[in-house]
DNA sequence: ATTTTTTCTGATAGCGGTAACATTGCTATT
DNA sequence: AATAGCAATGTTACCGCTATCAGAAAAAAT
């Protein structure tokens, strides 16, 4: 293994002036740079993050927390773990999951990933000693990474306009987060641009509860309509009864789903969708967390991502 | 945080022997063993796993690679992947997610956990330098965890005799990989102790394969027939193609599938299934590899872990 | 009782880095 | 020319732990 020393001996310089090429390069002379990074370069150096992190007093560990009871085992979450330990092992951090809301102070770590976190948790991340990110909008100050849910909502309403659908209709969940809110934003601002009429429903996040809406209002739902949804679950749903209904999707009528992981292409018609990169979204949060460890725990902002439009067989 | 040197002050003994007392406490006199226990025990001492690492020219990484053109982010890997991450945190170990031959040797880490291997990729595996578990049987001698195939077959085929079906006929996966043909195994045996002649298919591990085969076939299968099949992907084919034939599922055909992992769930019929215990399974892969890179990559032997037969609407 | 062997414990050094302080050589000031 | 001031580099110590070797004490052998 190539040390900081090998590369000292290299450039005939001592251990020091090395370290600092890495981690104050301003500190030290525009000729005596080149000369270890070009050691570095010829030894292929690479900072030994162990002993780093030895130095430094951390431990490479962070913990990802999931406060609403979530079912972590869902391709949704799973995506964005699989990202997020992605953005983690360039840097040779570790993932510690936690579920259970008493380990969350347990043991040693450098920090936090939350997600699922509502707005009475708000209160709880106060307390918190050590940096953390949120995963999620929040409109508190605290750091997070999310998809632009109103944009989301707008490409969605835009497509569905653009495909002549006359009536357009947002099935949403009934929660009182952020997320909902900006997606219904997104689809009402639309639909007034274009001097429509919105209409809101707002049922639990689970393909029957979709069925239900659809069955008892059915006959309140002429030709010509869509139905965007707050997820991929409800348009499944929305589908199924749909077509218990006999009606012709999507030829009289349009469904399109939000997340675009893996139950859109499930369905037993493939979904037009709203696709979260959830990947890009988990790389994104651990490369914030990670800096803000590195930068003491100093404020890092909100991310927000675009979603794209995914056209398949729910719409015409 | 307590280090050594606490525990060793407040034990009245040099640091050495509380190392010791943690990893080669045969070394220690009972006497002062119990009382360095008790030290730590009472300042709650946990060793820093990252100045273990240094000291012991670690890095506390392993890869996990994926070395068949596997879609990763599939809830069955993610599944694994969750496992994982769960019993590599217990020591404070990263994963590193490696899905491109090419990076296999690169960086630092200190073993692998591989997925995905074929027949053809053991002269491969004779190469590596680090230790290394395989996720998936073989019998040539690697370490390596499953879940009992075999079992799971006789599982299958043993409930559907029980629920009385009078043809089981076996839908597999054309590979010519030990799960399969262990499977399959499991299916014969039974068949077989019950007097009953075996019939195998074998397709592609894909939904629509499934439903050819039960298009092109289904003059052939009379009421009273049980399929068991290879995957739960194949059992969702095979349910749709028979739902399309207009037969009678569960009554008159019934449908077992394999793996039991969200797929399983989301089909419009729930799928009866042989469940793998797959979180259990990415766990003791990670327990597997830790102490076979503790015990300098002495040999650990096979894990098979017994599925679970789940039992829903696809059988009557 | 003395020497040899064995068993146990402690002191030291070092894993690969970085912070803090010490030193060097240079420029600026008088 | 002498001195202060500053910037660039080096020296030292330490992060928490363990292998190695040295030394002390106990057990065994003579």
């Amino acid at each position: 293994m190539v040390t900081l020393l090998d590369v000292a001996k290299k450039a005939n310089v001592s251990k020091m002036t090395v370290s600092r090429v890495i981690n104050h390069p301003e500190q030290v002379t525009e000729e005596l740079r080149i000369l270890v990074e070009q050691a570095m370069d010829e030894l292929d150096y690479h900072p030994n993050y162990v002993a780093q992190a030895l130095v430094n007093k951390r431990t490479n560990v962070v913990k990802f927390v999931t406060l609403e009871d979530i079912d972590t085992t869902e391709p949704y979450y799973m995506n964005l773990l699989f990202g997020i330990a992605r953005g983690l092992s360039k840097k040779q951090y570790a993932i510690q999951l936690v579920t259970d809301r008493g380990q969350i102070e347990d043991g040693n770590f450098d920090g936090y990933l939350i997600t699922g976190a509502r707005s009475s948790d708000y209160a709880f991340f106060d307390n918190l000693k050590k940096p953390f990110i949120l995963f999620g909008e929040n409109h508190h100050g605290y750091d997070y990474v999310d998809n632009n849910n109103q944009y989301g909502g707008e490409l969605a309403t835009k497509y569905a306009l653009s495909r002549l659908y006359q009536n357009i209709i947002f099935i949403g969940i009934d929660v009182r987060e952020p997320f909902e809110y900006s997606r219904e934003t997104g689809y009402v601002n639309t639909l007034q641009k274009n001097k429509k009429v919105p209409q809101i429903y707002r049922i639990a996040n689970h393909s029957h509860a979709a069925q239900e809406v659809i069955k008892n209002n059915f006959h309140k739902f002429p030709k010509d309509t869509c139905f965007i949804c707050a997820s991929d679950r409800i348009a499944t749903g929305v589908v199924r009864q749909l077509q218990d209904e006999k009606a012709k999707v999507p030829a009289d009528f349009g469904v399109i789903g939000y997340d675009g992981v893996f139950l859109d292409q499930v369905s037993n018609l493939k979904l037009t969708t709203v696709k979260q990169p959830i990947f890009k979204m988990g790389e994104l949060l651990a490369n914030m967390l990670l800096r803000k460890i590195n930068q003491k725990g100093s404020p890092q902002g909100e991310a927000l991502i675009k979603p794209s439009l995914v056209k398949r067989e729910s719409t015409r």
